[in-house]
Formats: structure tokens, sequence, C-alpha cells
DNA sequence: CTGAAAGCGCTTACAG
DNA sequence: CTGAAAGCGCTTACAG
């Protein structure tokens, strides 16, 4: 591996005197202007307010100084922030990040920036960034439901902004919630393979471990366990195993400890499309065939459950309408300085039929 | 798909009065406290340097308001926010979203909170925010390298902070680099295939497309054209398809195009394992084995490309060290308050052997 | 259409 | 070990 020369040209000289030149204020517009401080402000909120001749020299002088208006100090005195924060298990999830993709497409217009936290599935992270991202004063706080802590819980209620609780759907919301039932995407998978007739079904998940629990997956599996309980099928090819978050090799790794365990075995739900893409590839290394021996589907639609063979039949629900929504929800809560009564929101979920199940 | 009620709890009485009680300032505990607002400030930012029993008394008072302090407020007097922003191309690319954990995990302790923004891959975009973000007063700035406006070079440049260029090494670096080489990576997978005897070598990736571009992607994508050219092997085979970001897709799509096109193709480099593993899927579609048909490596050593059949051979770059890395740069520097001299950090590079390559 | 005054909630820099 | 004063850089709420 050969490494030709690089022309490392170091630059004439790289930021000259970074601690001589202040960062100008309102104050520098000001007089270099000739006006208050009080008009550039305006110039720079709400410029029809004054007059062109004043707006150009105010204009003219913001651009020689590159004055950038310190939002730390506007925020204080307006008394807004221009942040929404956002709490999410993980940021390594495309689904989360699709989320996120959409509420900053609809804060944008608004002009308002988010501010992203995130926990490794650890409730007592939760609880931790909860306490950073209020001394920040969000305007709003976008998290993800399920389960926090009494104390998480509490300073959520405390707190003097709208709560929205995503990508689930609480028995006991703290205030608005936008999600969906992930105890019903559990049984919505159970009654599917249900109805195709199989007897011997199994699930991938991840085993819940004290603090860091997935508890959004558990509850998928507490509905898939109940709809096989109901139909009074055996709930013992449930299996959990690792910890979250679930991966491609946790489904492979998952996969071959329960076939080897429960070799009759005809469909797999597995918590997540990426535990069943895993077990997709882990068969065809036993050379196991999806989906004439063993069914599998997944959940979450992600990627890369289309461009494998066989496509993966999974339950979809679009995390990026799910921001979005959220995000333009708050947009208008924010801007009518309204407090609507908490709204839930079920945005539900499909079933996407591809070609790991098998047709019988 | 039968949808059993959901036991729909109305909560008691969600987040009453919000109006009605504002949020305790640093004032309130004081006053309950019986202490000083100084006593109180300094309770929470340097405990040893009060009495046990004055201390005790603001805790109390703090525990009972349940007063979060105002770090808008505290950032504009002590002139420090404990930001530091990020700005990514995008937030959903596990390489991506491993440096913001790996930056996250080293400023921790330092109790930094990253304020992180994306472009889309689209420079006007950058620019745009740039601003927002120099608007917050980060403490550093870390974004990735390659290719900024002249605009967005200027305004990092006049920014009084530390600026760090991530993921790729600049020839003109802005101040500091961490990072490595795309052009390498693209000699060296040039290099790699050419060692191994192949002679129609071709490439997969997007096409650049005016200000939505993938400046990192060209790079590579130009040092295997410059590698095949050394060797006086044409770059025809060179396919540029789709915009920016690439995806499994977007690996399938092209794959096809390019063997359609070029049907006596023996390698083919892409320039992320996104598409490669894209183009390993359409292969199997089309009954093209790999590697005894074609062989095909990529970029980034994604978890997906280790566990398909045949896994994937790549070129490693540890993006969650990079992050971590640069953390804790960043927090020496700002801790020492010192203004060290432009480094520039090659973190290297490691080619994975794995199936996806022919033996010959 | 423009500006002087007051204040947002903290911390810095003293003083005692 | 504790506190009174001043001030961070803006915007609000008037006033003219």
């Amino acid at each position: 591996m050969s490494r030709p020369p690089r022309e490392t040209t170091a630059p004439a000289d790289p930021k000259p005197g970074r601690r001589a030149s202040q960062r100008p204020t309102i104050r520098d517009v000001s007089r270099l202007a000739g006006v208050s401080r009080m008009t550039v402000s305006r110039v720079l909120s709400d410029p029809e307010l004054v007059l062109p001749t004043t707006r150009d020299k105010v204009l003219k002088a913001v651009a020689d100084l590159g004055y950038v208006p310190d939002k730390t100090a506007g925020s204080l005195s307006s008394r807004r922030t221009g942040f929404i924060a956002l709490m999410l298990p993980t940021l390594t999830n495309a689904n989360f990040a699709a989320v996120a993709h959409g509420l900053t497409e609809a804060l944008r217009e608004a002009n308002y920036h988010l501010l992203i936290a995130y926990t490794d599935y650890d409730m007592a992270e939760e609880e931790r960034q909860l306490l950073n991202l209020l001394a920040r004063r969000p305007e709003a706080i976008v998290l993800t439901g399920a389960m926090h802590r009494r104390n998480a819980s509490r300073m959520l209620m405390a707190a003097d902004v709208p709560v929205v609780e995503i990508a689930d759907l609480p028995s006991q919301p703290i205030e608005h919630a936008i999600g969906f039932s992930n105890y019903q995407v559990g049984r919505t998978a159970a009654r599917y393979l249900l109805d195709r007739g199989f007897t011997r079904i199994g699930a991938l998940a991840a085993s819940p471990d004290g603090e860091v629990t997935d508890h959004r997956g558990e509850e998928r599996m507490r509905g898939f366990e109940d709809e096989l309980r109901f139909a009074r099928l055996p709930t013992d090819a449930v299996l959990r195993h690792g910890s979250a978050p679930v991966s491609f090799h946790h489904g492979a790794t998952a996969f071959r400890t329960l076939v080897e365990a429960q070799p009759d075995i005809e469909a797999i739900f597995a918590v997540s499309d990426l535990s069943a893409v895993g077990a997709v590839m882990e068969a065809q290394r036993m050379n196991i065939r999806i989906p004439d021996d063993i069914s599998i589907m997944g959940f979450g639609d992600f990627e890369i459950g289309r461009e494998i063979n066989p496509a993966l039949t999974t339950i979809h629900v679009d995390f990026r309408a799910l921001g979005l929504r959220t995000g333009k929800m708050l947009v208008d809560m924010l801007a009518s300085d309204a407090n609507p009564a908490p709204s839930i929101v079920d945005v539900g979920l499909r079933i996407v039929e591809r070609a790991s199940i098998k047709d019988r």
C-alpha cells in the first residue's frame, strides 16, 4: 500500500490573533452605523419597521463587522431560546434518525433548533440528560415514550413547556403523545403469523437488563406473547438474548440459538428488522431456506430489508412523518402560545408483505 | 388485523396550571434558604467553598423548589456556553452517528453539550446552519472537512473559537484537522485490486450535483481514478449514478447499470459499504456470483457488511475513535485555554479482507 | 420611525 | 466563608 506524498501546504497564517479580536456586539454595530442598539435589533428581527436608509446603514455595518447576534443574550432577554429538546434512546438507529430529520425539517421554517440528547437505552442516563436539557430552557420537550423514572416524569411535569412523547402510546402520557402502540405491533405480528396457520411460532428480542432496557421493544414482545397465549399457543420460543440495542449480529446469534433449541420452529418475529436481517443472513449460512423452511418477519421497515434476498416482510411505521407531525404541532402550539388539551395521536402501522413469509 | 380496545386511562390532571407556576430562579432559592444569590451559585458550582451547614440549607431549598439553574443566563454571564458545535452531512449514516457518539462520550465528563446540525450534503445549507450555530456561541466547532463555501470558511476563520475539521484531511485546513485522506482511500482501493491482477476495474459512486455533493466520496473517486491512470488502465467503468447520499438501493441500481454497460467487468470498488452491499444483493438476483464472477469491495466497514454472504471486503476507519479523539483534544484545549498551533492528525485506514474479492 | 431605560438570571471580581 | 455591586448582550415596553 504505497502512500505518495501529500501536498501539505501549510496555510499562510491560520486564524491570526484569536485572542486579540473580540467578536463584535450589537453596540459595535450601532456605533458604526450611527444608530441606537434598538434600531440594530429591529433591522435584524423586523426590518420593515425601519426606514430603508437607516436599514441599509445598519446592514452595511453588520456586514463590515461580520456581526453575528448572540442568541444567548437574546434568549435571556426575550425568554425564548428557540430550542426544542429531543431525547432519543440512540442516534445510531435509522428510524430514530428519521424522527430527528422530520422534526428538524418541520422546525426549520420557524427557526427552531433541535437540542439532541440520547440515553443509550439507560433510564438513569435519561434522567441526567433531562436535567442538562432543562437547564437550556427549551421551549418544548420531545422524548421517546413508554417508560421513565419517577424523577424524570416529575421533572417533565414541572417543566413549564409542552411535552410530547413519541414512538409509543403510553397508557399514562405525561402530556401529548404522537406515536403507535408497540404492544399492538406485537399482537399484529402474532396475529399475522397465526392467520397463516403457523403453530410453532417464536420471536427474537433483547433481554431486559435493569435500567438498560428497550422498553418499546419489550412492549412489542408483551403483545406478541399475549396474542400467542390468547390462541392457546406456547410462548417458550420467544427468545430474549443479549442486551439492547439489537443489531444484525444480534439477529444472527439469536437465530442460531433459537433454531438449535427449537428445531421444529416454523415462523419467527424479530423485535427489529436489524435482528430479522441478521437472522436471514445466518439462515443462509446454515443452509436453512427462508421462507421454505422458516418464515421470518421484522419490525421497522429498514432499507436493508427491502434489498436482501428474500425481501423481508415487516411492519412499517412512518417515523419521518412522525417527526414532521410532531414538529408541526409544536410550531403551531408555540406560535399561538396556547396550551391545548393533551392530544394522543395514533399514527398507526402497516404490514408490508414481501417474500420472507411462506405462503400456505 | 383485529385491534382489541386499549385501556386509555386519561391521566387525572396532566400538567396542571402551566402558566400559573413560573420556574423558580436563583433568587427564589436564596430567599428560601436565607442566603445571598452568590452563595446559591457557589453551592451549585463549587460546593467545597461553602460551609456544610449553609450548603445543606441551600441544597434543601433547591430540592424543595425543584430549581434547575438557567444556563442561558449563566452562559451570558460567564461567557462560556458549554456548547460544542458539530456539523455533519447527515445523521442517518452509521459512521457519522458514531462520530457524534464518540464526541459526546469524550465531552460528557467535562460537561459539554453537543449542538448538532446537518447539511444534507448541501453547501448552501452548511452556510445557513453555520450561522445558526455561531449565534449560539459554541466554544468550539467541529465539522466535516473537504469542502466549504468561501463565506463559510471566512465565518469559521473569524469565529473566535477552535475549529476542527474531521473525517478528511483538507490540503488547506481552516485550523485543526483529525481524519484520514479520502483521496488515499481511493488510491488504496485501486492498488488493492490492481495487486490482485484485475484489469477490468470499475467503481460505483454518486454523481456530483452542484451544491449537493458528497465531496469526501468524490475525493475517494479521484484517488481511485488517479491510481488506475498511473497503472495505464482506463477509468471508463467508474460509474457516477444518482445523487448523494448513496444507499443500498443506489448500489443495486448502479451495479446493474454498470454490469449491463460493461459485461466483462472483474472488480468493483463502491464509494460506501452501503452501495457495495446493495450491489451484492443485486448480484444475487442477477445470478452473478460474488466473488467468482465479480469481486466487490466497499468503504466504511458498516455492520451489515460483516453479516452478508459473502462477507464484504472493505476499508475501515475508526469513526468512533475519531470522535473520541476530537472530543479529548477539545476538552484539553478548552481547559488550558491555550491556543495551540494547528494540528493535523491522520488516523489512518485499514483494509479488512473478507470474502467478496476473488483470490487469484 | 427611533431611542433611553430597565431588566432577563446568572457569574465575575471584589470587599470584608 | 459570605455578600453587594456591576455587568454579560440582547429585547421588552414605553415614550416621543
